[in-house]
DNA sequence: GGGACGATCGAT
DNA sequence: TCGATCGTCCCC
């Protein structure tokens, strides 16, 4: 008997409530589970990117830019900002900081872990070779999961999920940890902001 | 109303 | 290395 109709558990809100550096470390290793009428989708956070708010020209709040899009960074940590790029992507931000902060850790990278058929469908790829009887290979992980367009496109997030609430919505976080070792965590630069001056060499890249 | 550009991806 | 492709934002 179903005690919830939830496929797993969310984190608590307070999960959210930590500086943005450190909260961008605490995602790796933890699943990211969404839920729609297509089916489940999920997958274990392997890389992101910390985007530490109006001193941080990588940022998109630098400066206190305050827009519709950019409006939910604005409000308190924990839900979902997705933004539209180079004409047909989307990326998924995990909203970081406090009320005030407008901060976001960009998910660039996850490893599949439910329905790897649903999310080769939905990257246009032919499900012969992610059948889940087969092993995936890391050339499958990376062209269904590996960066942010394809991720996004991979769970089936859109701007429909712009402000979702990340521990208590359809798209959440999910409490059930894969606890990464922290020394197996890696840092480096940030990817594709060469216009942000001297905040583009800052180590707020993260992997496993 | 117009134009420049982008936290990407995939093909070459 | 380059083209696709269009929402967003800033400027006029």
């Amino acid at each position: 008997m179903l005690l919830k109709d939830k496929v797993g558990r969310a984190v608590d809100a307070a999960f959210f409530d930590k500086p943005t550096l450190e909260l961008s470390k605490a995602l790796l290793g933890m699943e990211l589970i969404h839920e729609t009428n297509e089916g489940v989708t999920s997958g274990i956070i392997t890389e992101v990117e910390a985007y530490c708010g109006v001193a941080d020209k990588g940022c998109h709040s630098y400066g206190g830019r305050r827009t519709k899009r950019t409006e939910v960074m604005f409000g308190p940590p924990g839900y979902a900002y997705v933004y539209f790029i180079y004409g047909m992507y989307y990326c998924f931000n995990v909203v970081s900081g406090e009320v005030g902060s407008p901060e976001a850790i960009l998910v660039r990278a996850l490893k599949p872990i439910q329905g790897i058929p649903l999310m080769a469908r939905r990257r246009g790829m032919n499900i012969g070779e992610t059948d889940s009887t087969r092993r995936l290979t890391n050339l499958h992980i990376n062209k269904l999961t590996g960066g942010p367009g394809r991720l996004a496109q991979a769970m089936g997030i859109t701007k429909e999920q712009y402000g979702w609430n990340l521990s208590d919505s359809s798209l959440y976080i999910g409490s059930g940890s894969h606890a990464i070792n922290p020394k197996r965590i890696v840092t480096g630069p940030r990817i594709n902001i060469d216009y942000a001056e001297e905040a583009k060499d800052y180590p707020w890249r993260f992997w496993v």
